[in-house]
DNA sequence: AGTACCTTCTTGATCGTTACAGCAACGAGT
DNA sequence: ACTCGTTGCTGTAACGATCAAGAAGGTACT
């Protein structure tokens, strides 16, 4: 009876050590059999590998490897609010879908923390375990993008006013709202609304100002709405009397609440620009909810063209951004920076109004 | 002029212990200013941290501590698939929302990786530094399942046949496929079709015969035929007779195009049960293809009772399960395995039947 | 035979932190 | 004066691996 069955201390972990001497052989070459099969002999390494399995050694520890190679195979992605509204915002599933794509390929993973209030704790951004951020578009000044700086780790933006030396991927925002209200009034539309998705982290609702426009911490929402202003001004509209209508959360239902007083009041819109499909698809609820025909009585443009735009009923007409193939774009960058490559930011992209069936002519008569 | 602001050899990177020796302190006390605030002077504490920042040290180094704690503040979560598929699942993104914020609770993020393909590698598991495993509804036989309990980790596995030792969050799946068919024949319903999500990773999509049923590796939709077909024997229908059509993917295009030709066929079903919202919602999509009245003609149940069944026209009928309360039961269960406590998988939960708009009586006179 | 060169494996140092025991100083209680 | 208990801090030893050199042995070439 040999030595090697005597009691172990704590039974449930082996080491790489412990497996080594297990085998009478070094540290290093049970590594390099894990890392590095050219560096030893086949028969070897099966050897070590079979002994591994039989002792239930899964390989070297994760956390003993990053700590000595600086990577852990893990980017972090700092969301903003909680969890819930990256999950449930199907425009920020696509885009994290393609970054996942990308860095699939490499074996990282997304290690998906939310921002947390503005005023909260940072620990879980200096504790976490990332080899580089990702920042989804959070609002201007969150203490968080501070301190993912601070962590000294490549960092790449996502739908952000750009921060001195780190790469964005963007859109051009502006540009595409303003397609979006050309549209509009290229069909002869000249009462005009504006849904808006949440301009700061107050969960406000309501009708919106200019100030309240121009000082939106989101800037997404400020290029969007400004690109709207800008094309509106263009077609001879008072920006200053189209109704900017702020809903709490980027969902149909908020959409619909905000919508249903205006179709309900005096002079009801002929034309609701949305500042996503989220949204969209709330208006046309609201329209179907007041017996407003779409695109008869009220003509419906929505943003981002998601999964559920075209299945709408009628199919949103939409400004569309190529989602995936910018989540992919992210990842793109990430691994460049990871690979000690310059990482040098896209020009953000163009976008393309997608007409369907959710916009008309300016009914003749409105009212 | 002190020796302080001699040249570093590696600027952008600042240690606990260059900052101790900065300080003039012991790394365990700028450790302790950071970890336990009480060991030290508050004085002191303030002191260091001040020199923290003007050094730009962000804090202890997060895998050195995981690696000397045991601890690195992520939980694995392993989808099946791609990410895109939880991503895209309005049920999978429910779960996980309920599972963060009950880990956000400690600071702990989500480490999202895909399962890969049943032949693929598996290294992603192996090298992920996570405490703990969850997994969510891999088939039956996965590697990647025996790869995170080699972990010797906590593991959590969310709907899913039992792994002995391994607690569950479960639900009555059987059950609440039973009460959707019964729903169905109590309303008179004779002729019933059946929507199936992908029965394995195959991706193949059609009719589905007894034997492929039975042999479904993902243990949800097993559970959900079965009560079905209980249930339907329990009317009196010959279940073999029902036609079971397997979509290729789980959404509502895929369900959409696998009932269509259902519709055209010669004994066109009065009533169909999906077992996931998102196919119902494309069974709708095809009802409105093919001009058949919901429910006038066709009753349609779905299951899950995602967000979105209750905006579709008309509103779906569907089985609800809690899902983010069962997103943050399984929190709940990482969270005491990693506390030490023991962890005890509660009773599957019990499904209801909620009815809405889209079932009514079987018509009169059917085709 | 001498030199050079692989291949295969080992040794020693290092990654950056935290746990734990220890130790000095100090006021308080007897 | 003597123990006792705090308060604050320090020193040392892990934590579990990887990397860069180097040693031992065999092959090959001159």
């Amino acid at each position: 009876m040999s030595k090697n069955e005597a009691a172990e201390p704590h039974p449930g972990r082996v080491t790489l050590l412990a497996l080594a001497q297990d085998l009478g052989v070094s540290r290093a070459t049970v590594s390099n059999a894990y890392n590095r099969p050219d560096q030893l002999s086949p028969a070897l390494r099966e050897r070590i590998l079979a002994r591994a399995a039989e002792l239930g050694f899964s390989g070297p520890d994760p956390m003993a490897r990053g700590l000595r190679r600086g990577r852990v195979g893990a980017v972090g992605v700092l969301v903003d609010e909680g969890l819930s509204y990256a999950f449930s915002d199907p425009t920020a599933v696509q885009l994290l879908d393609g970054l996942a794509r990308e860095l699939e390929e490499d074996g990282v993973g997304l290690l998906l923390h939310a921002s947390g209030p503005v005023d909260g704790d940072l620990q879980h951004v200096r504790n976490a375990a990332v080899d580089a951020w990702v920042l989804q578009s959070l609002p201007d000044g969150h203490p968080a993008v501070t301190a993912a700086l601070e962590r000294g780790r490549p960092v790449v933006v996502l739908d952000q006013p750009v921060l001195p030396g780190v790469p964005v991927v963007g859109v051009d925002d502006a540009g595409g709202a303003a397609a979006a209200v050309r549209h509009l009034t290229d069909l002869g539309h000249r009462r005009l609304a504006v849904l808006s998705m949440p301009m700061a982290a107050d969960r406000v609702s309501g009708p919106a100002d200019l100030d309240r426009q121009r000082s939106a911490t989101y800037a997404v929402v400020r290029e969007r709405l400004a690109g709207a202003a800008t094309a509106a001004a263009g077609a001879g509209l008072d920006w200053a009397a189209v109704p900017v209508v702020e809903c709490a959360t980027n969902d149909p239902e908020s959409a619909r609440a905000a919508l249903a007083p205006l179709l309900a009041g005096d002079q009801p819109p002929t034309a609701v620009f949305a500042l996503s499909d989220q949204l969209g698809r709330g208006a046309i609820r609201a329209a179907r909810a007041a017996g407003v025909s779409v695109p008869g009585a009220l003509s419906i443009v929505g943003f981002d063209d998601s999964p559920a735009a075209a299945g709408t009923t009628p199919p949103l007409t939409t400004v569309a951004q190529p989602l995936r193939e910018r989540g992919q774009a992210v990842g793109a960058l990430v691994r460049a920076l990871l690979a000690g490559r310059p990482a040098v930011s896209p020009p953000p992209a163009e976008l393309r109004l997608v007409v369907r069936g959710s916009t008309g002519p300016a009914p003749a008569d409105p009212r």
